[in-house]
DNA sequence: GCCACTTGCATAGCACGCTATTCAAGCCGT
DNA sequence: ACGGCTTGAATAGCGTGCTATGCAAGTGGC
């Protein structure tokens, strides 16, 4: 039995993936934004004012990957970072006009393309799939590799 | 209303996609794969000698993502380009003996992390999510942005 | 037969992911 | 108060994805 990447969980993940951020990539670039820059300010639209440390925790990724999105926002102009007021190894990342701005386009932008991406499955089924999502999400992160 | 990640089909592909590949990198790494060159082997296992454009149009990624990809993997002792024998301007990819020694352990790896990461759900959960996977991807992959 | 369009690849530049390393600052037990 | 562990962040290096170019080779129409 040679391996069937069409009914491989992994491979369709990763081509869903793909897809899912060349679609978001081109309803946000319109709007300045990148598609990690926008998973940033889904946080910081939440709360303002997270470490960099509370954003990879939130968020799931590395630090080091976390510093990189944040240093590209900075010099776009979307977040400002400031000294943390009780600890001096640590900054708070805070927005700025434009990024609050960007809220609701880009909010509209994204919920456009899950839109058109579930309208290919039967009404029935779409709430099923994004729990199954969750589910496989959270117990793989539980127990990472 | 704000967005909501953990029930955004995007946001939760964009993880689980990130959460698979830290997975299969783990368990292909001892072989001395990336994922990436994981998933050209997959097709040239199955077809040995297919040119780079080929392989794009079955992995569904761009021309030059490739080039990168089997430029590494020359370079990793896993291909060999040769003359097209008809094209002057094409190539054909082969595998060399390394590479098809690795076809066993590295789909079993493969199938190792989908075991795994299929596990999360009940038995009667994971046909209909496989599908709806595969159904989404295709009409994403069928009108592109 | 020639010029224009297309097609196969390479390359450059950028966004994101990851690991590994480094440094400063906080925290702690003795 | 000290020396050692932990923690917050920057940086370097690499793989993988994308778009945009550039060039050589094939193809068609006239």
């Amino acid at each position: 039995m040679t391996f069937d990447k069409t009914r491989s969980a992994g491979y369709l993940a990763n081509h869903l993936a793909r897809l899912f951020a060349q679609h978001l990539a081109a309803g946000i670039a319109p709007l300045g934004l990148a598609p990690a820059q926008f998973m940033a300010l889904l946080e910081l639209w939440r709360e303002d004012g997270l470490t960099q440390a509370e954003l990879c925790a939130r968020l799931d990724v590395e630090q080091a990957t976390m510093a990189g999105t944040l240093g590209r926002m900075a010099r776009d102009g979307l977040i400002e970072r400031r000294a943390h007021p009780a600890d001096r190894r640590a900054q708070t990342v805070h927005l700025t006009d434009r990024a609050r701005a960007l809220e609701a386009p880009a909010t509209e932008a994204a919920r456009a393309v899950n839109a058109r991406a579930l309208a290919a499955l039967p009404e029935a089924e779409r709430a099923p799939f994004v729990a199954s999502l969750h589910r496989i999400t959270e117990e793989m992160r539980r127990r990472k590799p």
